[in-house]
DNA sequence: ATTATCTATAGATCTATAGATAATGC
DNA sequence: ATTATCTATAGATCTATAGATAATGC
């Protein structure tokens, strides 16, 4: 949807080269970038409509609200993840040191790479809310998969529940917190990044 | 002041204990613990005063808005870090790895031992903000303290410039990302919990 | 007289709905 | 006829000021 030709319906006050994108997805687009840098109680309705292309009452056409929309970007944050975690929870005939470095540098790939911030959204206060409960659940599935990860290393096999339960926070709050290091100087380049937190993730799980 | 007895000026509306505090070091309390569950911009001065016992209006009394309340709790929290920091610079004596790992254990137990979350308030998006130079000033003195005493461990000193600020961050940003640990499970005893994230602080940077 | 508070409110938002309008589709 | 947009706006805030009030201090 979006490209080119006569569209119909009455045509937008203000005319713009066309994104390519569809409308519910500018508006998807506009929010990511003012959430995260604005903060999300900060943005009004009016702001991410008019970066979108639109006058704000039209953005009701399309979602029932910000909550909406916060709510969708921050699933299409961790789905992603979640996929390579799962995908990489099987292959058993890989050792999970490998396996766990894989997923640490394709998190904060994933996390600092998009064209804005998003990784930046779950350090919002307002993520904490009941209405969030069905990104929080996939969260918790992705962390899971690094707790089952780590068990499965060598180093990790020998500890306690309970320090298990503390090296996997720790190691699931350097990717997280990785966005304030990215934050801190976004033009370093992406990849290498990625390589050197994987690493340090490593070395923080004691492996 | 707020000690006992009779006070000057009108009483409040309504009547609580006395708290102990001054009414400004009320409302930076009660400020201190919306912005962090609720976030800057979803609290309303209202909100504020209320919680601190008084009416939105008397607030002005005391601060010129929000934004004041903001600005002095974000520098109140790095001050003391940075006090510890320079004097840990000076002690020329002890080895740097040993001082590095004990400016992380106490920041880590200063950021996530207050009563209120008030490492939190480093998350919210708001903080970039012009209007916060001075607490970016003194924090940026922080981070040039980390940085410092890992140039002078043995590993740090072999280091490249631009590896060493990598390092410098990705250390930096584990102590200030702990807060979304600390959120994670906020019953874990923070004492043990600052010395095994400075463990994995001197790990990260390679020591 | 001085002070700390209060009540009341003007002015500035912001959200979400109602109803009009300008395209295409048939 | 259907659709995507627009303009207009009611109702609900929220901030910051003006002016009144109820204490203590002298």
């Amino acid at each position: 949807m979006g490209s080119s030709g006569r569209r119909v319906g009455r045509p937008r006050a203000e005319q713009r080269p066309d994104s390519g994108l569809s409308p519910r997805d500018e508006l998807l687009a506009a929010a990511a970038e003012l959430f995260t840098t604005r903060g999300y109680a900060a943005t009004t309705t009016r702001a991410v409509a008019e970066r979108a292309g639109m006058r704000q009452a039209s953005m009701y056409h399309y979602v029932s609200g910000k909550e909406e929309l916060l709510a969708a970007l921050l699933e299409s944050t961790v789905t992603p993840s979640l996929a390579f975690a799962r995908q990489l929870l099987a292959e058993d005939d890989t050792p999970a040191e490998d396996r766990l470095w894989d997923l640490c540098r394709t998190d904060v790939e994933l996390l600092c790479g998009g064209s804005h911030n998003l990784g930046g959204l779950y350090l919002l206060p307002e993520v904490r809310a009941e209405r969030f409960a069905g990104f929080h659940a996939v969260r918790a599935e992705l962390k899971d998969a690094y707790r089952q990860l780590l068990a499965a290393t060598e180093a990790g096999g020998a500890l306690a529940k309970s320090e298990l339960d503390l090296r996997t926070d720790l190691l699931f709050g350097l990717i997280e917190g990785v966005i304030l290091v990215h934050r801190s100087d976004p033009e370093r380049p992406v990849s290498a990044f990625a390589e050197a937190t994987a690493d340090a993730a490593l070395r923080i799980a004691g492996i």
